[in-house]
RNA sequence: GGGGAGAUACCAAAGCGGUCAAAUGGGCUUGACUGUAAAUCAAGUGGCACUUGCCUUCACAGGUUCGAAUCCUGUUCUCCCCA
């Protein structure tokens, strides 16, 4: 199976050009490129989807390159944006350039025969003069074209300002500069970047007189309606410090049995037959979520490396698994910070700890988490407040006994949502 | 420039002088059920106290009234129609 098959197969491809398979195929290195808009100074889950694209082309022989959107960064793509966007100053820019460029280096190979390339297109567009690009580019698309996009057509009605509108012919550019200079001859990209895609293959017919290719892979979405790595607290990010190693897996570890399979086929390494067989055996013990720990476990590891891995699975044995208020408490400090490392944290002081009388007021000295008193009176009373895994269902008096090691508190909004609260 | 409609809690949307912390729906939180699911059901959803209580909220600033989200005046903003 060639590896556009398999990346059909696995549904990662939505759109394509015609003589795309018949171009991977044919047995040289393709030369390929996708863009990534510096935004944010991190990539989030759903970003991996192209770049599990990226990776799985590079595997097959092919070249990727990373182009950083240095100069398109400062336009903003319209693309599935309803309004216009923000303009990023650019030192923002440059820096999250920085750090994405880091990001990306754990899914592709820079080293190699088909080591791959990074590229930031500032480099050809900060010396090129307006009245140039235009002479050079925009004599070449008409606007008739332009406007023919569906998101320019959606956007003419709520607003698209010039340099939105202009966005497809920067991007166009992009994909001829590389054509022109790296022999770059495929364009990926998310499914809202087709129709810049398209716009830079005909450029470069209408110059070059050549094909080019391109094919964009799906946008995401749940069975409930939300984009895939969208979560109440906003994205899943790839930066730990955005979101934790434990959050990230638990955020894979919750996705739904319908889900799954679609993710698996695009992240796991495993063949989708043996996809297959995983699947079966995870309906045969659904509880056991085989399914969601596999993508789980690889995605973690993939992104933040296999101690992150094993931190967050301990952690979520504890909190998830029966530990029980005795297991919680035979934890030793070590492992109790370990298991508490990437879990909210609060600290306060013994002197403060001793000067509340009741739970309710010592809790409220974590705004943070505990935003009111009521909140906490009403936790209490639908049975949703733990303290150290035990439920505490009235505002009971507090007991120094109950601090582990003199000096922890673990404090639970219902299930899922733990604080772990320090006293010095 | 002229005419009209409107601004209500996270969102949508009722209320049109007291019984309004403000209907209803969505969202969110918690509980039950479960597989750390889905679906479903229940409760809650301004703050403080907690038995009826108090305080801050219905664009903003004033005013009328014993009493206003509700009436009046001004300001700002939004939408629609005609030029």
């Amino acid at each position: 199976m060639t590896v556009f098959d398999d990346l059909r197969r696995r549904g990662i491809v939505q759109d394509f050009t015609a003589g795309t398979a018949e171009l991977l195929s044919s047995g040289r290195p393709v030369r390929f490129y996708a863009g990534f808009d510096p935004t944010a100074d991190s990539l989030h889950l759903g970003h991996l989807v192209p770049v599990m694209a990226m990776a799985r082309l590079q595997k097959a022989g092919h070249i990727p390159f990373v182009v950083l959107g240095g100069a398109t960064g400062m336009v903003g793509d319209p693309s599935g944006k309803n309004q216009e966007r923000p303009l990023l100053d650019l030192e923002a820019i440059q820096h999250n350039l920085e750090s994405q460029k880091q990001q990306l280096r754990r899914f592709l190979d820079f080293d190699g025969a088909a080591a791959a390339q990074m590229v930031n297109n500032a480099d050809w567009f900060s010396g090129m003069g307006y009245l140039e690009f235009l002479r050079n580019v925009g004599k070449h698309l008409n606007v008739a074209y332009m406007i023919s996009k569906d998101l320019v057509k959606r956007r003419l009605e709520t607003g698209l300002s010039y340099a939105e509108f202009s966005y497809q012919l920067i991007q166009a550019y992009d994909f001829l500069y590389l054509r022109q200079h790296y022999e770059v001859q495929l364009q990926l990209g998310g499914s809202d970047q087709w129709g810049n895609i398209t716009a830079g293959i005909e450029l470069i017919r209408r110059i070059l007189g050549t094909e080019a290719y391109g094919f964009t892979v799906p946008l995401l979405t749940k069975a409930d309606g939300t984009k895939f790595g969208k979560s109440e607290g906003g994205n899943v990010w790839l930066d730990s410090r955005r979101t934790s190693p434990y959050k990230f897996y638990q955020y894979l570890i919750n996705i739904a049995d319908e889900d799954v399979k679609k993710l698996l086929l695009i992240f796991s390494p495993q063949s989708p037959d043996e996809i297959e067989d995983l699947l079966n055996r995870h309906l045969q013990a659904p509880h056991q979520r085989l399914a969601q720990h596999h993508l789980a476990d690889h995605l973690t590891r993939l992104v933040h490396g296999e101690e992150a891995l094993q931190k967050a699975q301990f952690s979520s044995a504890i909190l998830f698994g029966k530990a029980s208020p005795d297991q919680l408490k035979s934890l030793t400090p070590e492992e109790l910070e370990e298991v508490f490392e990437t879990v909210p944290q609060g600290r306060a002081t013994l002197q403060q700890f001793l000067e509340a009388s009741t739970l309710t007021d010592l809790l409220a000295l974590f705004p943070q988490f505990f935003p009111s008193k009521s909140e906490i009176r009403r936790l209490m009373e639908s049975g949703g407040m733990y303290v150290n895994r035990c439920p505490i269902n009235s505002n009971a008096p507090l007991d120094s006994e109950w601090l582990l090691h003199g000096r922890y508190l673990l404090v639970q909004k219902g299930k899922k949502q733990f604080f772990l609260l320090q006293f010095l």
